[in-house]
DNA sequence: TATTTATTGCAACAATGTTGCAATAGACAA
DNA sequence: TTGTCTATTGCAACATTGTTGCAATAAATA
Protein backbone atom coordinates (compact mmCIF):
# COMPACT_ATOMS: atom_id res chain seq x y z
CA UNK A 1 0.00 0.00 0.00
CA UNK A 2 2.54 2.26 -0.80
CA UNK A 3 1.50 3.21 -4.25
CA UNK A 4 -1.45 5.22 -5.57
CA UNK A 5 -1.42 3.51 -8.33
CA UNK A 6 -1.90 0.14 -6.73
CA UNK A 7 -4.72 1.71 -4.52
CA UNK A 8 -6.37 2.62 -7.93
CA UNK A 9 -5.77 -0.84 -9.27
CA UNK A 10 -7.16 -2.54 -5.76
CA UNK A 11 -10.32 -0.88 -6.01
CA UNK A 12 -11.07 -1.08 -9.83
CA UNK A 13 -10.35 -4.83 -9.09
CA UNK A 14 -13.12 -4.96 -6.27
CA UNK A 15 -15.42 -3.85 -9.16
CA UNK A 16 -15.70 -0.22 -8.02
CA UNK A 17 -15.90 2.67 -10.49
CA UNK A 18 -12.63 5.17 -10.23
CA UNK A 19 -14.52 8.47 -10.42
CA UNK A 20 -13.13 11.99 -10.07
CA UNK A 21 -14.23 12.78 -6.24
CA UNK A 22 -12.81 9.08 -5.45
CA UNK A 23 -9.47 9.63 -7.52
CA UNK A 24 -9.37 13.03 -6.16
CA UNK A 25 -9.91 12.22 -2.14
CA UNK A 26 -7.28 9.85 -2.46
CA UNK A 27 -4.97 11.77 -4.08
CA UNK A 28 -5.74 14.51 -1.31
CA UNK A 29 -5.42 11.97 1.93
CA UNK A 30 -2.15 10.74 -0.67
CA UNK A 31 -0.60 13.73 -0.45
CA UNK A 32 -0.89 15.52 2.58
CA UNK A 33 0.98 13.26 5.49
CA UNK A 34 -0.99 14.81 8.18
CA UNK A 35 -4.18 14.31 9.74
CA UNK A 36 -7.25 15.72 7.84
CA UNK A 37 -10.57 15.68 8.75
CA UNK A 38 -13.76 15.40 6.50
CA UNK A 39 -14.82 18.97 5.98
CA UNK A 40 -10.90 19.65 5.58
CA UNK A 41 -11.35 16.90 2.70
CA UNK A 42 -14.02 18.56 1.08
CA UNK A 43 -12.67 21.75 1.55
CA UNK A 44 -9.70 20.75 -0.51
CA UNK A 45 -11.51 19.50 -3.30
CA UNK A 46 -13.45 22.63 -4.00
CA UNK A 47 -10.19 24.47 -4.26
CA UNK A 48 -8.84 21.89 -6.52
CA UNK A 49 -12.27 22.33 -8.61
CA UNK A 50 -14.28 19.51 -7.34
CA UNK A 51 -17.02 20.73 -5.42
CA UNK A 52 -18.80 17.41 -3.55
CA UNK A 53 -21.27 17.05 -1.51
CA UNK A 54 -21.18 16.37 2.08
CA UNK A 55 -22.93 13.45 2.03
CA UNK A 56 -20.97 12.19 -0.60
CA UNK A 57 -17.32 12.72 1.49
CA UNK A 58 -18.75 10.74 4.37
CA UNK A 59 -20.07 8.08 2.03
CA UNK A 60 -16.43 8.24 0.31
CA UNK A 61 -14.95 8.11 3.76
CA UNK A 62 -16.94 5.52 4.84
CA UNK A 63 -15.75 3.28 1.44
CA UNK A 64 -12.20 3.90 2.06
CA UNK A 65 -12.48 2.97 6.01
CA UNK A 66 -14.18 -0.40 4.35
CA UNK A 67 -11.47 -1.03 1.83
CA UNK A 68 -8.45 -0.39 4.64
CA UNK A 69 -7.30 1.94 2.71
CA UNK A 70 -7.58 4.67 5.39
CA UNK A 71 -8.22 5.02 8.82
CA UNK A 72 -9.90 7.14 11.51
CA UNK A 73 -7.90 8.96 14.55
CA UNK A 74 -9.49 10.52 16.72
CA UNK A 75 -7.70 13.55 18.97
CA UNK A 76 -8.79 15.76 22.11
CA UNK A 77 -9.89 18.55 19.93
CA UNK A 78 -13.45 16.33 19.37
CA UNK A 79 -12.45 16.53 15.30
CA UNK A 80 -12.16 13.13 13.56
CA UNK A 81 -9.11 12.77 11.53
CA UNK A 82 -8.41 10.25 8.27
CA UNK A 83 -5.15 9.10 7.08
CA UNK A 84 -4.07 6.68 4.50
CA UNK A 85 -2.96 3.47 5.63
CA UNK A 86 0.57 3.03 6.20
CA UNK A 87 2.81 -0.30 6.23
CA UNK A 88 4.50 0.93 9.06
CA UNK A 89 2.39 0.97 12.61
CA UNK A 90 2.54 4.92 13.60
CA UNK A 91 1.21 7.05 16.63
CA UNK A 92 1.07 10.63 16.94
CA UNK A 93 2.74 13.62 18.26
CA UNK A 94 0.19 16.08 18.80
CA UNK A 95 1.30 19.87 19.15
CA UNK A 96 -1.13 21.82 21.51
CA UNK A 97 0.28 24.78 20.55
CA UNK A 98 0.64 24.61 16.92
CA UNK A 99 -2.02 22.24 16.08
CA UNK A 100 0.84 20.26 14.11
CA UNK A 101 0.98 16.29 14.01
CA UNK A 102 4.23 14.29 13.62
CA UNK A 103 4.15 10.53 13.43
CA UNK A 104 6.34 8.31 15.78
CA UNK A 105 7.27 4.90 15.50
CA UNK A 106 7.46 3.04 18.63
CA UNK A 107 8.62 -1.16 18.38
CA UNK A 108 6.32 -3.00 20.07
CA UNK A 109 6.17 -1.93 23.88
CA UNK A 110 2.62 -2.09 23.53
CA UNK A 111 2.65 -5.84 22.30
CA UNK A 112 3.86 -6.76 25.56
CA UNK A 113 1.50 -4.81 27.32
CA UNK A 114 -1.26 -6.15 25.36
CA UNK A 115 0.20 -9.92 26.47
CA UNK A 116 0.09 -8.89 30.52
CA UNK A 117 -3.71 -7.34 30.02
CA UNK A 118 -4.64 -10.43 28.31
CA UNK A 119 -3.14 -12.44 31.31
CA UNK A 120 -4.41 -10.09 33.81
CA UNK A 121 -7.91 -9.15 32.79
CA UNK A 122 -8.77 -12.18 30.60
CA UNK A 123 -9.13 -9.22 27.82
CA UNK A 124 -8.12 -9.88 24.29
CA UNK A 125 -6.86 -6.23 22.75
CA UNK A 126 -7.60 -6.11 19.15
CA UNK A 127 -6.41 -2.69 18.41
CA UNK A 128 -5.55 0.40 20.21
CA UNK A 129 -5.06 4.26 19.52
CA UNK A 130 -2.38 5.91 21.40
CA UNK A 131 -1.52 9.76 20.88
CA UNK A 132 1.10 12.00 22.48
CA UNK A 133 -0.11 15.54 23.36
CA UNK A 134 2.50 18.48 23.91
CA UNK A 135 4.82 21.23 22.85
CA UNK A 136 6.83 20.40 19.22
CA UNK A 137 10.43 21.21 18.85
CA UNK A 138 9.42 25.20 17.30
CA UNK A 139 6.64 25.94 20.18
CA UNK A 140 8.69 24.32 23.14
CA UNK B 1 -9.87 13.37 44.95
CA UNK B 2 -10.81 10.55 47.11
CA UNK B 3 -14.25 11.84 48.81
CA UNK B 4 -17.05 13.25 46.78
CA UNK B 5 -17.34 15.94 50.06
CA UNK B 6 -13.95 17.02 49.47
CA UNK B 7 -14.95 18.08 45.98
CA UNK B 8 -18.02 19.92 46.96
CA UNK B 9 -15.94 21.97 49.47
CA UNK B 10 -13.17 22.63 47.15
CA UNK B 11 -16.00 24.30 44.70
CA UNK B 12 -17.24 26.19 47.82
CA UNK B 13 -14.17 27.27 48.40
CA UNK B 14 -13.67 28.55 45.21
CA UNK B 15 -16.23 31.30 45.45
CA UNK B 16 -18.72 28.50 43.22
CA UNK B 17 -22.24 27.41 44.04
CA UNK B 18 -23.15 24.55 45.42
CA UNK B 19 -25.92 24.10 43.08
CA UNK B 20 -28.86 20.87 42.91
CA UNK B 21 -27.83 20.27 39.03
CA UNK B 22 -24.19 20.31 40.11
CA UNK B 23 -24.26 18.04 43.08
CA UNK B 24 -26.41 15.46 41.13
CA UNK B 25 -24.08 15.57 38.39
CA UNK B 26 -20.77 15.17 40.63
CA UNK B 27 -22.49 12.20 42.17
CA UNK B 28 -23.75 10.95 38.78
CA UNK B 29 -20.07 10.98 37.92
CA UNK B 30 -18.98 9.54 40.86
CA UNK B 31 -21.05 6.94 41.76
CA UNK B 32 -20.63 5.43 38.09
CA UNK B 33 -17.23 4.24 37.64
CA UNK B 34 -17.53 3.68 33.90
CA UNK B 35 -17.39 6.22 31.10
CA UNK B 36 -20.80 8.86 30.55
CA UNK B 37 -21.40 10.79 28.05
CA UNK B 38 -23.67 14.18 28.18
CA UNK B 39 -26.16 13.22 26.71
CA UNK B 40 -26.31 9.99 29.42
CA UNK B 41 -25.81 12.26 32.24
CA UNK B 42 -28.47 14.46 31.36
CA UNK B 43 -30.97 10.75 31.15
CA UNK B 44 -29.82 9.99 34.53
CA UNK B 45 -30.60 13.78 36.22
CA UNK B 46 -34.23 13.56 34.40
CA UNK B 47 -34.04 9.63 36.28
CA UNK B 48 -33.58 11.26 39.70
CA UNK B 49 -36.18 13.80 39.12
CA UNK B 50 -33.95 16.63 38.09
CA UNK B 51 -34.09 18.01 34.54
CA UNK B 52 -31.44 19.93 33.44
CA UNK B 53 -31.07 21.69 30.06
CA UNK B 54 -28.38 20.36 27.55
CA UNK B 55 -26.73 23.50 28.15
CA UNK B 56 -26.44 23.77 31.09
CA UNK B 57 -24.84 19.98 31.23
CA UNK B 58 -22.62 20.87 28.91
CA UNK B 59 -21.35 24.06 30.93
CA UNK B 60 -21.30 22.41 33.88
CA UNK B 61 -19.04 19.90 31.92
CA UNK B 62 -16.95 22.87 31.16
CA UNK B 63 -16.72 23.83 34.83
CA UNK B 64 -16.01 20.57 36.12
CA UNK B 65 -12.85 19.76 33.35
CA UNK B 66 -11.97 23.31 34.03
CA UNK B 67 -11.71 22.66 37.85
CA UNK B 68 -9.72 19.43 36.85
CA UNK B 69 -12.43 17.28 38.55
CA UNK B 70 -13.41 15.28 35.62
CA UNK B 71 -11.71 14.49 32.49
CA UNK B 72 -12.88 13.99 28.76
CA UNK B 73 -12.15 10.87 26.50
CA UNK B 74 -13.17 10.33 23.70
CA UNK B 75 -13.15 6.88 22.11
CA UNK B 76 -13.51 5.12 19.08
CA UNK B 77 -17.65 5.69 18.58
CA UNK B 78 -17.05 9.10 18.02
CA UNK B 79 -18.58 10.27 21.53
CA UNK B 80 -16.99 11.82 24.10
CA UNK B 81 -17.46 11.02 27.53
CA UNK B 82 -16.53 11.88 31.29
CA UNK B 83 -15.51 10.51 34.09
CA UNK B 84 -13.87 11.69 37.50
CA UNK B 85 -10.37 12.54 37.80
CA UNK B 86 -8.88 9.48 39.63
CA UNK B 87 -5.65 9.68 41.88
CA UNK B 88 -4.57 6.49 40.10
CA UNK B 89 -3.45 6.90 36.56
CA UNK B 90 -5.18 4.85 33.96
CA UNK B 91 -6.37 3.58 30.98
CA UNK B 92 -9.06 2.25 29.25
CA UNK B 93 -10.45 -1.63 28.07
CA UNK B 94 -12.73 -0.78 25.03
CA UNK B 95 -15.10 -3.95 24.74
CA UNK B 96 -16.19 -3.83 21.09
CA UNK B 97 -18.58 -6.48 21.11
CA UNK B 98 -20.68 -5.31 24.72
CA UNK B 99 -19.21 -1.89 24.78
CA UNK B 100 -18.03 -2.34 28.76
CA UNK B 101 -15.20 -0.22 29.82
CA UNK B 102 -12.86 -1.06 32.16
CA UNK B 103 -9.82 0.37 33.28
CA UNK B 104 -6.17 -0.52 33.52
CA UNK B 105 -3.33 0.09 35.32
CA UNK B 106 -0.19 0.69 33.39
CA UNK B 107 3.17 1.30 35.16
CA UNK B 108 5.61 3.59 34.03
CA UNK B 109 6.19 2.27 30.46
CA UNK B 110 5.11 4.88 28.84
CA UNK B 111 6.96 7.58 30.47
CA UNK B 112 10.03 5.69 29.33
CA UNK B 113 8.48 6.15 25.53
CA UNK B 114 8.08 9.95 26.35
CA UNK B 115 11.87 10.27 27.57
CA UNK B 116 12.92 8.69 24.20
CA UNK B 117 10.38 10.70 22.24
CA UNK B 118 12.04 13.86 23.49
CA UNK B 119 15.57 13.29 22.63
CA UNK B 120 14.48 11.95 19.35
CA UNK B 121 12.06 14.63 18.31
CA UNK B 122 12.83 17.27 20.45
CA UNK B 123 8.64 17.01 21.43
CA UNK B 124 7.96 17.35 24.91
CA UNK B 125 4.96 15.30 25.85
CA UNK B 126 2.25 16.91 28.95
CA UNK B 127 -0.26 14.56 28.20
CA UNK B 128 -1.13 11.04 26.20
CA UNK B 129 -4.50 9.64 25.91
CA UNK B 130 -4.16 5.76 25.25
CA UNK B 131 -7.46 3.00 24.75
CA UNK B 132 -7.32 -0.56 24.15
CA UNK B 133 -10.15 -2.30 21.92
CA UNK B 134 -10.95 -5.83 21.81
CA UNK B 135 -13.00 -8.70 23.19
CA UNK B 136 -14.02 -8.16 27.36
CA UNK B 137 -13.84 -11.92 29.23
CA UNK B 138 -17.58 -12.90 28.91
CA UNK B 139 -17.29 -11.70 25.23
CA UNK B 140 -14.56 -13.53 24.11
C1' DT C 1 -23.10 3.71 -28.67
C1' DA C 2 -26.15 1.41 -25.39
C1' DT C 3 -26.63 -0.74 -20.98
C1' DT C 4 -25.96 -1.59 -16.22
C1' DT C 5 -25.52 -0.08 -11.73
C1' DA C 6 -22.10 2.25 -8.66
C1' DT C 7 -21.90 6.74 -7.37
C1' DT C 8 -23.65 11.33 -6.61
C1' DG C 9 -26.58 15.30 -5.10
C1' DC C 10 -30.44 16.92 -2.79
C1' DA C 11 -33.66 17.26 0.89
C1' DA C 12 -34.62 16.19 5.30
C1' DC C 13 -33.29 14.73 9.52
C1' DA C 14 -30.70 13.60 14.13
C1' DA C 15 -27.14 14.37 17.55
C1' DT C 16 -23.82 17.19 19.65
C1' DG C 17 -22.23 21.41 21.11
C1' DT C 18 -22.20 26.79 21.57
C1' DT C 19 -23.72 31.73 22.46
C1' DG C 20 -26.52 35.74 24.21
C1' DC C 21 -29.76 37.19 27.30
C1' DA C 22 -33.20 37.42 30.75
C1' DA C 23 -34.87 34.83 34.83
C1' DT C 24 -33.71 32.16 38.88
C1' DA C 25 -31.76 30.63 43.03
C1' DG C 26 -27.47 29.77 46.08
C1' DA C 27 -24.67 32.05 49.65
C1' DC C 28 -23.93 35.40 52.77
C1' DA C 29 -24.85 39.55 55.60
C1' DA C 30 -27.97 42.11 58.28
C1' DT D 1 -35.77 35.31 58.50
C1' DT D 2 -35.22 38.59 54.84
C1' DG D 3 -32.65 41.14 51.32
C1' DT D 4 -28.81 41.48 48.17
C1' DC D 5 -25.49 40.02 44.95
C1' DT D 6 -24.22 37.40 41.20
C1' DA D 7 -23.29 32.54 39.83
C1' DT D 8 -26.10 29.52 37.60
C1' DT D 9 -29.92 28.18 34.73
C1' DG D 10 -33.26 27.83 30.82
C1' DC D 11 -34.64 29.24 26.47
C1' DA D 12 -34.12 30.40 21.73
C1' DA D 13 -31.36 30.31 18.04
C1' DC D 14 -27.56 28.72 15.76
C1' DA D 15 -23.29 25.89 13.93
C1' DT D 16 -21.16 21.56 12.89
C1' DT D 17 -20.97 16.79 12.07
C1' DG D 18 -22.95 12.84 10.37
C1' DT D 19 -26.90 9.82 8.31
C1' DT D 20 -30.81 8.12 5.24
C1' DG D 21 -33.97 7.68 1.16
C1' DC D 22 -34.55 8.54 -3.43
C1' DA D 23 -34.06 10.11 -8.02
C1' DA D 24 -30.45 11.63 -11.33
C1' DT D 25 -25.86 10.93 -13.15
C1' DA D 26 -21.81 8.95 -14.92
C1' DA D 27 -18.13 5.09 -14.92
C1' DA D 28 -17.18 0.66 -17.00
C1' DT D 29 -18.15 -2.91 -20.08
C1' DA D 30 -20.24 -5.13 -24.06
Amino acid sequence: MLDIDNIFEKIKLDGHRLTKIRKAMIGILFADKCLLSASEIRTRLSVSGLSADRTTVYRELGFLLEKNIIKEIRIADRKTYYEIVSPEHHHHLVCTKCNSVQEIVMGNHLKRQEDRIYKKARFKVLAHSLEFYGLCRNCR
